[in-house]
DNA sequence: CCTTAACTTCACAAATTTCTGAAAGAAGCG
DNA sequence: CGCTTCTTTCAGAAATTTGTGAAGTTAAGG
């Protein structure tokens, strides 16, 4: 009952395929997307990457190839248990949203691009005044996000319960 | 002065093309990126089709869809200037950037397809669970996210002045 | 060590996306 | 009203992206 076994196939996938049309819907590439909303489903939140590979009908090199892009983001963490030569893939529920709002990289280098127009463009033009503002609402959206996290780990404790959260590793 | 005609026009195309492709990186497509890039860059945050094409070396045909897709996404606003066939397409700083953190609209996406997830998977299954929690964290995100924007606007006001708004439409 | 099971890399074919020129469609202006 | 100027739509060429099979690489286990 831990594997595949007893569940709803065809609801699991429904889910997977619905889930990553809305990711890839909002800028994310085909393949991680499938892999990653598989993994979201998944009952321990962990696949080989046989698995991924049947489930999704896709070839060991399209996993391959997703799975770097979802480690290199840190929405998924690559394991390989000391005595297989399987990999294995978890995506944790804390540490995959955190990536997502670590868009802050991004946020950076708009942040810098932007700072460089104001330079070049001259502070003293009105373009220069339109792109210092842009990028002071960058500087304070990227403060303001870590303390929001901080905001939803407290929020989560309390609707789901802090004792939870070393079970998730068993 | 208020033309292009006293700028720079290298350090304009530098920070335009630097910008739009950060924009790229993130997920914006190649035109809408440019033009908007090039929006931001502009004296008055308003460029006509004619120019845009000019300046970013594409087609009519280009800017429209371009042009398009940023309308509907509400980071730019289309006007045109009453006894004229010219459109004018503009940018303003605070409805833009109102506008990108409107995707508000992907959030409850996300979030649907999550319910979803939870409904066809059972809430009392680990997959259950962990969609659940995500599900939770995109709705707290969700409202968060109008807090930040009000918190912004003060911040805005503090740092750069009250007064100035009104001006920014001459 | 050699074998074998697994993952990764690479070159290419297929599918998709992107941009253009050309034609069609609006809307001012005489 | 018809001419003219601008914008939009559309079909297709070009470029890019995507996913695969096959060869290459790594590491476990005899």
């Amino acid at each position: 009952m831990t594997d595949q076994a007893g569940r709803d196939r065809e609801a699991v996938s429904k889910f997977v395929e619905g889930f990553a049309a809305q990711l890839v819907e909002a800028g994310m590439q085909r393949m991680p997307a499938r892999v990653f909303a598989a993994l979201l489903a998944s009952d321990d939140g962990v696949l080989t990457s046989a698995e991924l590979g049947e489930q999704l009908r896709i070839s060991p090199a399209a996993v391959s190839g997703a799975v770097r892009y979802l480690s290199q983001t840190h929405m998924v963490s690559r394991e390989r248990e000391p005595g297989s030569r399987r990999e294995r893939y978890r995506v944790h529920s804390d540490q995959w949203y955190e990536a997502l709002t670590n868009r802050e990289a991004i946020l950076k280098r708009w942040a810098y691009a932007l700072r460089e127009g104001v330079e070049n463009l001259g502070a003293d033009t009105p373009a220069g005044r339109r792109l210092a503002e842009t990028q002071a609402f960058f500087e304070f959206i990227d403060g303001e996000i870590s303390l929001m996290m901080d905001r939803w780990r407290v929020h989560r404790d309390q609707v789901f319960g802090e004792g939870r959260r070393p079970a998730e590793d068993p």
